[in-house]
DNA sequence: ATATATTATATGAAAAATCATATAATGCAA
DNA sequence: TTGCATTATATGATTTTTCATATAATATAT
């Protein structure tokens, strides 16, 4: 009898995900950057800012976590926060001129290593696999 | 321009993978149940008992973390720890009798809930996609 | 066999995440 | 408009996680 988790579609995605991960990750760790803060600088890459509700969910945190990495990324001085003219219960969340140019420098690098993991597996397979993930992240609505 | 994280593979695989699991972790929820502590549970069925290593990689936690996440199931009488006797760093866990009947009810739910997922996708699309996942997290050598 | 390196788990102190709930703005119905 | 439900974010209290490192067992080289 298998383990359960090996033949679970949902285990294996999440383990996949994370793999394939790691080694991008560990070069964050070595410049000293949570994963944590790297979704929310590269989720406002490369200028688009975004309200803490929309970051939690890009981000995979819950609001009152958001609410409080965008703190502490604020206090060192990587996003700027203001309250939204359209809607002032929102909070929108952008890059300083700082902020961006960490961003784009990790942006690239995971470009990179983004590269070195898609090698080795077909342009078509990949393209198909983005256009999977993508369809469930936000589904186009059905004719 | 638009977002990094809108073509960037490993934030979408990331955000579809919770996307996924999101409907079923509201269930864990409705039942008080931890997504670390199903995690756990998932990877020792049906009846498998595993090395804190193991659990920690296969449920994506920090050794210590794993180490503390072991110490409260044992402490509900979920899980039992016992010392490897062929190397005694190792501890070794695996599911009580009360920790099996709790797991068997969640891998059926979690069964379900992967069929509804899966309902939708072609067989085959599925199927390539599960050898692809398993594939990265225990990669087959290549001959 | 001894010293050294490596591996597996544990633990104290600190940081971060989470839950429950508060606050405040907006939407909506009568 | 008034009142009520909903939505977005914040916050106090608590629980978890994490980092750094300790401890202990095993592997390796000499």
């Amino acid at each position: 009898m298998a383990r359960f988790t090996d033949t679970y579609l949902l285990a294996l995605m999440a383990q996949a995900s994370e793999r394939l991960s790691s080694e991008f990750h560990a070069e964050l760790a070595r410049q000293g950057i949570p994963v944590s803060t790297w979704r929310i600088l590269a989720t406002l890459s490369p200028d688009m800012p975004a309200t803490i509700g929309e970051l939690s969910k890009s981000c995979l945190a819950k609001q009152p976590t958001m609410t409080r990495q965008i703190e502490r990324l604020e206090a060192q001085g990587l996003v700027q926060r203001e309250v939204s003219s359209s809607d002032r219960r929102q909070v929108k969340v952008r890059l300083t001129d700082v902020g961006r140019i960490l961003a784009e420098d990790l942006t690239q690098k995971a470009k990179v290593h983004e590269a070195r993991v898609i090698d080795g597996y077909g342009a078509s397979e990949v393209d198909q696999m983005k256009r999977f993930f993508a369809d469930i992240v936000a589904p186009t609505p059905k004719a």
